[in-house]
DNA sequence: TCTGGGGTCCTAGGACCC
DNA sequence: TCTGGGGTCCTAGGACCC
């Protein structure tokens, strides 16, 4: 494979993202271990009773407190840890401020997630100077004009930008030379790689490799009996730094789901259709915004214990109507405790749609209409229904209305205020 | 007084097709 | 006549990442 070559691919992570907007916007909280908690049961800003640690600051970092600990444990560990709730929409808007940053540099950006970001700067030289120069611009800038403390890692591959980056946390910045990545690599522990976590490092830990370097002194085939074929083969290749550094600037997500932790409740038809309507409508209004819809419908269900089972289905009609999307989930999930009858209570519930196809509810509609001679009335229905609902929350925002259990529950059909909405609502909307 | 919420990718077995 | 080889899709589970 032709391969550029220089140490033009950065890559650019805010460090400890959620926890330093936090400090950003309260300064009092600059220099103390805070944690930004993350409410169980949905309230969304809990202050640790129940909830988990979303992130942790540097200074609660240095106590052991991780994230996604709970938040309790994490309490225990740092008796003097402040409890934040989140402020979500600044962490967008802020995380976007950044990528703003980012593509005044190159166009070649990939965003990765909300806080962290690969460029490929190689045609940014003549404009910006050397890629080194470019990554300390990259974090005086967003220092110097939002205030956050971002590292970066300047490498010839993505792998081990992002590699170097983690070294380089926090607040710094690490070039790995051409020429010098497998000396850069060997001292490192295996976890620092991309894709290895907790078990693969005990198995690893098992056969005696503990170093980047140990790993690459490991024969294939080894590893692949190991790991499995394509782990294997991916660690071989990353220990000897044979990685790919494509960008790819516009990466579209392959599913869309929204799940709930539910504390420890019995698993009645009620719950179980209540909770999965609500998730329904969070993921069918988001793939419908998006003009898109799913072919495959996955429920998870996790029972006390935390031991979980997933049952899918897949169809040749996309689905993006939540009412649809409740009904296929709700069976699905009856489906999962009739094949644990052992289990009565549920935990948390998830539905993600996934085999996605451009597909609005504009074109669903008109495919009902043509390829149905007597088109299924409650599929009409429920287009009609959506899109009277998108519309009123567009106006009116989203706490506006929802699907009330009394919908959920009412077979025959649609409530006339609905109707009501449809007929006088878009006039894209199907009559 | 034990676990959030959003995702990605891989594996293995079975069905089905040529 | 009793079982080759390759490919795709679906399902369930699991590891991992932020």
């Amino acid at each position: 494979m032709p391969r550029a070559t220089g140490a033009t691919i950065l890559h650019a992570d805010l460090d400890a993202f959620y926890a330093s907007v936090e400090q950003l916007l309260d300064p009092t909280l600059l220099g103390k271990p805070i944690a930004v908690g993350g409410g169980a049961g949905g309230s969304g800003n809990g202050s640790g009773n129940g909830g988990v640690v979303l992130a942790a600051s540097y200074e609660a970092k240095a106590f052991g407190v991780r994230s996604g600990m709970p938040g309790w444990r994490a309490r225990s560990l740092c008796p003097s840890l402040t409890f934040v709730g989140g402020h979500f929409r600044e962490y967008q808007r802020l995380g976007d401020a950044v990528m703003d940053v980012f593509g005044q540099f190159t166009p070649e950006v990939e965003r990765v997630s909300i806080d962290e970001a690969f460029l490929d700067v190689a045609g940014s030289v003549h404009l910006f100077g050397e890629p080194a120069h470019i990554a300390a611009e990259l974090r005086r800038r967003v220092r110097d004009e939002l205030g956050l403390p971002l590292s970066v890692g300047v490498a010839t591959t993505k792998h081990l930008a992002k590699v170097a980056s983690q070294v380089a946390k926090p607040d710094g910045i690490v070039v790995v030379a051409p020429g010098t990545e497998r000396e850069f690599l060997a001292p490192l522990p295996v976890g620092l790689l991309w894709g290895v976590g907790r078990k693969t490092q005990e198995r690893l830990a098992a056969s005696g490799v503990h170093t980047v370097g140990e790993l690459a002194a490991t024969s294939p085939a080894v590893l692949q009996s190991l790991l499995g074929e394509a782990v294997g083969e991916k660690l071989g290749a990353l220990a000897v730094n044979d990685d790919p550094r494509h960008i790819e600037t516009d990466r579209h997500a392959r599913s869309v789901g929204a799940q709930s932790a539910l504390g420890q409740r019995a698993a009645t038809d009620d719950v179980l259709r209540t909770t999965l309507g609500f998730l329904a409508d969070r993921v069918a209004t988001r793939l419908r915004a998006a003009g898109q819809a799913g072919r495959t419908v996955t429920v998870r269900v996790r029972f006390p214990g935390m031991r979980a089972v997933t049952r899918s289905s897949t169809s040749p009609d996309p689905v993006a109507s939540t009412l649809t999307l409740t009904d296929v989930a709700f069976d699905l999930a009856r489906a999962a405790f009739v094949d644990n009858p052992a289990e009565r209570e549920v935990t948390l519930l998830a539905i993600s749609v996934s085999n996605l196809v451009d597909h609005d509810a504009h074109q669903l509609a008109l495919d009902l209409d043509a390829e149905e001679q007597h088109a299924d009335a409650t599929s009409v229905n429920r287009v009609a229904l959506d899109h009277a609902v998108d519309a009123a929350r567009s106006r009116f925002g989203r706490a506006s209305l929802g699907y009330a259990t009394t919908v959920l529950r009412a077979e025959g059909g649609v409530p006339d205020e609905f109707r009501e909405l449809a007929e006088r609502g878009d006039p894209r909307s199907p009559d």
